[in-house]
DNA sequence: TAGATATATGTCCGTTTGCGCATGTGTCCA
DNA sequence: TGGACACATGCGCAAACGGACATATATCTA
C-alpha cells in the first residue's frame, strides 16, 4: 500500500479510522465498534500501521492503536465533512451546501 | 462506483482529473497527456462520468470533458497540495511542512 | 506451569477491476 | 456514398485484495 487513496478506498479501514477518531483504542474495542471480525481488524490495522496512518502502543497483552500523521488528520476532517453527502450521492451536495451555509453564491458550478 | 475514495484510488483516474485541472479536454488530448491507451481513457472517463465527477460536451465528433462538482474540486485542491508529499512517502511530510510554513510549532507530532 | 485472554498471521477462495485487443458507433469530408 | 477520423464498448484475462477460518504467538493469572 503506497497510496493514500487506496488506503482510504477500503470502507473497513475508514471505519477503523473513524473508530479511532477520538483517541486510542484497543483491538477488542475496535472489533466491537466496527462489527468486523478480529482477524480482519488486525489485518487492516496492519495495513494502516505499515502505511504510517496509525501508531501502536503495547500495554501488556492489549495493543492500543491511535491515528497518526497530519495527512490522515486532514483527510479525516475532509471526509468527515463530505462523507455524509457523498454517501447519499453527489447530486444533493450543492443543494445541501447552499441550504446550510451560503444561501447566495450560485455562480459556482 | 459509489465511493469517492474508490474513484480516486485509481491512479489512471487521478491522472485524468489532473489533466482536466485547467479545463475542458478532448479524449485525444487526454490520451496524449496521460500516455494511456484510448480505450482505457474512454473507460475511465465513463466511470468518472457515471459518478458525476466530469461532464461531457459533444462538439461534432470530438467529446470534450471537464471536471464537475464541488466535491472533486475540493478533493482536487486537497490532493494537489498533499500528493507531492504522499508520493514520496509519509515520513517527509512533517519535515516539509515545517520547513515550508511553520518553523515553530513542534507540539504536533 | 496450565489455561485463559488478547492479538497476529497464514491459507484459501471469491470478487473486483483495470488493461489489451478487437470491434462497434457516430461524424466529417471528398 | 465511401472512407477517414474520434470515440465508445464488448470480451477475456490476470493481478490485487478483502474476508472467513484455523492457528500461532505473547501475556496475564490462578
Amino acid at each position: 500500500m503506497s497510496d493514500v487513496f487506496r488506503l482510504l478506498a477500503e470502507p473497513s479501514r475508514r471505519r477503523l479510522l473513524d473508530a479511532l477518531r477520538l483517541g486510542e483504542r484497543s483491538v477488542g474495542e475496535l472489533v466491537d465498534r466496527t462489527h468486523m471480525s478480529q482477524p480482519s481488524v488486525s489485518k487492516q490495522l496492519r495495513v494502516l500501521l505499515d502505511f504510517g496512518a496509525v501508531r501502536l502502543r503495547k500495554a501488556g497483552r492489549t495493543h492500543l492503536y491511535s491515528i497518526h500523521g497530519r495527512p490522515l488528520r486532514e483527510a479525516s476532517e475532509w471526509l468527515a465533512y463530505y462523507e455524509r453527502f457523498w454517501e447519499q450521492g453527489l447530486g444533493r451536495l450543492d443543494k445541501v451546501l447552499t441550504e446550510e451555509a451560503r444561501p447566495k453564491r450560485s455562480g459556482d458550478r
